[in-house]
DNA sequence: TGATAAAAAGGTAATTCTACCTTTTTCATT
DNA sequence: AATGAAAAAGGTAGAATTACCTTTTTATCA
């Protein structure tokens, strides 16, 4: 191999970045560009280092997270390849993000090889997915033409974003009313419709949905 | 200083306990004497290993979990030196595993070189509190007999815990009393006993406490 | 301006959850 | 066998949630 893999790593957690990128760094192939603690400082970086060939991103960050970082990389440095570090196995979400641009998915309790091995997978093939993904990708291409609407489906928009935020925060339906300047029966109907997009039961189910996903601030 | 120092790391993310070793490693006065996964894994490896003068500990573990291994180790092997590693800031878990044996607490999202004052802090003058965990210690010892009391009352048991996992597996009370043989009042009870032991107005409260201490499995 | 879709709000009802009680049952310990 | 504590269960009631509707208002675009 010529060159070196250049790679940035991307997340809030201090100790698990430079962790990672310790690791990283005794790999021959490797060349660790630079290092990031979420979204905006990434492309701020961006400007003045070298642009990588793979990034390794962590989705759940303050300020920008890896969503907004996935669709905005597609836009500006669409070469790029960008390896989702997820916390639980979201199948969902997986689906979403390769939507969105998204090359390959490490669980953060990966085995150390398997870092190794998804990034050259990146590199050489543009694509890098273990079993889990693989199975959760096969489920969702089953039936390929329901993917779009699924995801516009199971997607919150920000007025429902709000409210689930508010209800984690227990606030009941009256009180979030008050706060929204909306009436009881509103925020009600918007609960039935979060309920139906991200197929939860009742309360219980959203606020878990709501963690997962991080919609917490 | 003569000696080094005798460290293990107990993580089950394999991907953070590496990260962190490899970190470790590289300070001359350390030494790493072995990994874990749970808490069970470790004293299996406590058998055969040189014992550590200090332990990095995760909170959140499967099989067994940071809280029992405090405990354990406490009994077993007092003169070891406890650090926990936590997520997220959890006042009232620090001023519990204080009680419980811990030396020193370590938010996961810590900057390098305070892991490595850690350390050496908890070596030499056996503990190690931020910031954060300082103000938190002061704000539980203003009432010090409150303390106590206050762990009995926010500490749910088994039976509890079963129902909270039930309740984030979106079943209702008739369901859960009808899963555990009990009446749908039973339970009733039991939702009303565990809101006021976690402090929580309602189910979501509930969950978010739920998932923040790991409780889900 | 008129059409149309989305957001907001109302109607009604069953179920569930929260709250504060009391009573019964079970179990361990003296 | 008696006691006491904890678990289980019942009573009652009000508030909140879930469910499935219809109607009104708002915004947008042709």
């Amino acid at each position: 191999m010529a060159n070196k893999i250049n790679i940035a790593v991307v997340d809030d957690q201090q100790l698990f970045r430079k962790g990672i990128v310790a690791l990283l760094r005794q790999i021959k192939d490797f060349n660790i560009c630079f290092e990031a603690e979420n979204g905006e400082d990434f492309f701020e970086k961006l400007e003045d280092e070298i642009t990588p060939d793979v990034i390794l991103l962590d989705l759940q960050m303050p300020v920008m997270d890896g969503i907004a970082t996935t669709v905005k990389l597609k836009k500006r440095f669409p070469e790029v390849k960008i390896i989702i570090l997820t916390m639980h196995d979201e199948e969902e979400m997986i689906v979403h993000l390769i939507e969105k641009g998204a090359h390959g998915f490490l669980p953060k309790n990966e085995e150390i090889k398997n870092v190794i091995d998804s990034i050259y997978s990146v590199h050489q093939t543009g694509h890098f997915f273990n079993e889990k993904v693989s199975q959760a990708l096969v489920r969702g291409l089953m039936s390929s033409k329901k993917i779009t609407p699924i995801f516009e489906n199971t997607e919150l928009n920000e007025r429902e974003i709000k409210i689930v935020q508010l209800i984690c925060k227990e606030l009941t339906s009256p009180e979030i009313g008050k706060e929204l300047l909306l009436s009881t029966k509103t925020i009600d109907n918007h609960r039935m419709e979060i309920l139906k997009k991200v197929g939860a039961r009742n309360t219980a189910g959203l606020v878990m949905y709501a963690m997962k996903k991080g919609l917490i601030s």
